[in-house]
DNA sequence: ACCTGAACACCGTTCAAGT
DNA sequence: ACCTGAACACCGTTCAAGT
């Protein structure tokens, strides 16, 4: 009897993608191999590929498990507090699980969790009267704006070794003032730059615009139709 | 006498960042390797190593080369016109470019055309009189809409073989209406997503995110000042 | 100073077997 | 149906030589 044998658990697509959401967290992109993921499962690599098509079916599937994560927003809210909230979750989640953020951004897969996601976000601007195409742009400008930022922000926190953050602004520390007498002047930081007030400032400024658009259910007055 | 040697021209850095550059436009990314682009300059892989510490220092310095033909829009335009065209200027290069935007975004390093990129915005914002924490502000938004978006509209565009942007319409088709009534009725499609429509959507809504804050020389009227 | 050649420790994936 | 083992065609990079 295999009585020492602690259950090998019968590999299956989800234990397959849960190891792979483990490894992305532990040790990066770069640390995510089939021949690595097949050594945690206690399996030979090729092993994965009776549940997974390739490494790229792979990464679609624990992208969309990342996604699943972000938490969404109170359906009640505020089309303004609504797409904010959203926002920021998203850029919670993503800075939870900063390897995914690459892959997300650059793969045009759109699964299941980002369909649900994006219902979020046109639930809560057609519920305020925007039109549809005004609704698609403007959640478009918010994630874009998002997903954006989180993929500039993710290299620019956890710097490797040799691209320590304080690296970037030596860059600035030794600029000839004559040359950028305005980029002196203005003396940008680095850390600002992904700090989570830049995030807010842009969400705000963003925000803002969207709101400009013509939008509101027809209440009592119709006032300012026209001049 | 070598008659038919056809004057090597003894490698140099220049020599090898111009041939990854051609590398980087006719086969992307991944096409660019060590092995392939000693291939392309007759020589033996680690021979490029004389010029180059290794790839990542390789990277950085193609990508200063990209971020240099950023063309800079004239000195002398309005704030807002300055940033648009800016933004439109890193855009269009970038689209010119595809396979540099990836790590453009992904990479922390900041090259001297960076820094020239950014002195150009300091300057049209300052000029106009905003502050200088606003004037980095505000740029960073600029900026990181602009990278954000061409980073999520690339691999949009010319989708590989299998991840044809039609395919995400798809996505869309088979949606269960009753789950994802919002999403059904805006039926969002995945090319509005990249166009250039949305993106000067997205700018527009930004700039006047930015315009709402102080700024402005003080004319002669100090009109609405206050109520 | 500049380039070469062989080697090392990795990749993803195919293909033919095993049970 | 599920897993294995060997092999193929790649990577970046080190190290000892060549000229």
């Amino acid at each position: 009897m295999s009585r020492s044998a602690p259950t090998k658990p019968r590999l299956s697509r989800e234990a397959v993608l849960d190891e792979a959401m483990a490894v992305l967290d532990e040790r990066g992109l770069d640390g995510l191999t089939m021949r690595n993921l097949g050594d945690r499962l206690q399996v030979v690599p090729m092993a994965l590929y009776r549940h997974v098509r390739n490494k790229d079916d792979l990464l679609d599937g624990v992208l969309d498990r990342a996604v699943s994560l972000v938490p969404l927003p109170a359906p009640d809210l505020d089309w303004r507090d609504g797409l904010a909230a959203l926002a920021r979750s998203v850029r919670a989640t993503m800075l939870e699980h900063p390897a995914v953020v690459a892959p997300v951004v650059q793969r045009p897969s759109l699964g299941p969790s980002a369909i649900a996601l994006g219902e979020y976000g046109f639930s809560v601007m057609r519920g305020a009267g925007f039109s549809d195409t005004d609704s698609e742009r403007g959640l478009n400008v918010v994630l874009t704006y998002t997903l954006g930022f989180v993929a500039l922000e993710v290299p620019r926190h956890h710097a490797g070794p040799g691209t320590d953050i304080a690296d970037l602004d030596v860059a600035y520390d030794g600029l000839p003032i004559e040359l950028y007498p305005h980029t002196a002047a203005v003396r940008p930081s680095a850390a600002g730059f992904v700090s989570e007030e830049q995030f807010d400032f842009g969400l705000e400024c963003i925000l803002d615009g969207i709101g400009q658009l013509p939008h509101g259910r027809r209440r009592r007055a119709r006032a300012t139709k026209r001049a």
